[in-house]
DNA sequence: GTCTATACTGTGATAGAC
DNA sequence: GTCTATCACAGTATAGAC
């Protein structure tokens, strides 16, 4: 129908459009009232509607987690990506500069913290799609470690993964809007380097001593 | 009321044992079904009550959230002190000890994990009672490094924490049942006590070398 | 396609009869 | 102490107005 064409592709924009306010009102009131708690009448008041009428364009409450979740998951993929780009060369400091950018995506939206990595909403698992996007940041990270010279080990980027993920859950849940852990992120992230030159036999670089820049 | 009172203490004997029961009830559904999910319908069932009936025992189911909190956090108390008096005698030991000990409490019931140390459940707060219980285990271990030539730096507390953290979180997020995270515990251990050892110009003692230990 | 009214189910909570 | 009955409020499903 050529007609038709343009008309329903405006409808569909429209439609999209509608998502996307739908979910932002649900980060809102996730962000509000945590994300576990979620009500859908407070979504559907937030857009200015009854909340079957959210059902025209979801298909249920985990749909719009999962829509939240792919969203979240996309702004992970854009803010490592950002962020990786601006780092020094050096493994020392891509080790330092990844575990920082990790830990300030998870403690900059500790509510999006929640949804995307520790997954204790009842009864939801993300889709396949969605959950494709976090772990393709994860892919980044690996990737750039091994352009700067940490090749292979799988058990490398579990280490990494680990120390990243005890950082942010403590600063999260037991120092929220401070900085106890904040503070040991360049610490943890020295001594892993150190660890790991030592593991595979390399030489840290002349200048770039573990113990003079860990102290501050 | 001198004839009273027997009377009085085996109803009251008989009540306590009816709230164990139902404290009890609920871990086993929180078990199948997750503790967020938890419903005091199948609580209710599975102690031959209905709902309403739960509530002479306990004032709201928050209530018993706090029960299941307090009793966890007594099994977290007493496995710590158990396992820590088995542990050989050095610091590195008790490093790798501590952290394998907080490792598998956790990992050994994911569900008491979320619900002592996530603490994601919606509404719940645990009381100051219970809370203290959980604290006085970290007591616990910040004084036996105390006592094994680590003293004073809260930052130093603070590393552990974060890298028990870690691990067991990734472990149960991302390889439940596995031991990715597993065989990483007397890695990371060791990565910490040399990265210890140095920051306060410590000495290893002879023999026990990090590299030759952490190999496998 | 979009939205609403209505209704059904399940859950936590409360009141009151026995 | 335990029940029935009931309430308030979820998420969900469907029929129908526009």
């Amino acid at each position: 129908m050529l007609l038709g064409e343009p008309s329903t592709d405006r409808r569909a924009r429209r439609h999209e459009a509608t998502k996307q306010e739908i979910v932002d009102a649900a980060w809102e009131v996730a962000r509000e009232k945590g994300v576990a708690a979620l009500a859908l009448t407070d979504v559907a008041a937030r857009v200015g509607m009854r909340v079957p009428s959210l059902y025209s364009y979801f298909e249920s409450k985990n749909d719009i987690y999962d829509a939240m979740f792919a969203q979240g998951s996309g702004e992970f993929v854009a803010f490592v990506r950002g962020r990786l780009a601006e780092l020094p060369g050096g493994l020392r400091e891509r080790l330092r500069g990844g575990l920082q950018i990790y830990f300030d995506f998870c403690t900059g939206d500790p509510t999006r913290y929640q949804l995307l990595f520790q997954r204790t909403i009842p009864n939801f698992v993300p889709s396949v799609e969605s959950y494709a996007k976090a772990v393709e940041a994860l892919r980044i990270f690996r990737e750039d470690l091994a352009d700067h010279g940490l090749d292979g080990d799988p058990a490398d980027q579990d280490l990494l993964t680990a120390l990243g993920a005890g950082l942010v859950e403590q600063q999260i849940a037991n120092d929220p809007g401070g900085d106890r852990w904040t503070r040991l992120v360049d610490v943890v992230a020295d001594m892993a380097f150190d660890h790991l030159m030592e593991k595979h036999g390399m030489k840290a670089r002349a200048g770039s001593s573990a113990r003079a820049r860990s102290r501050r």
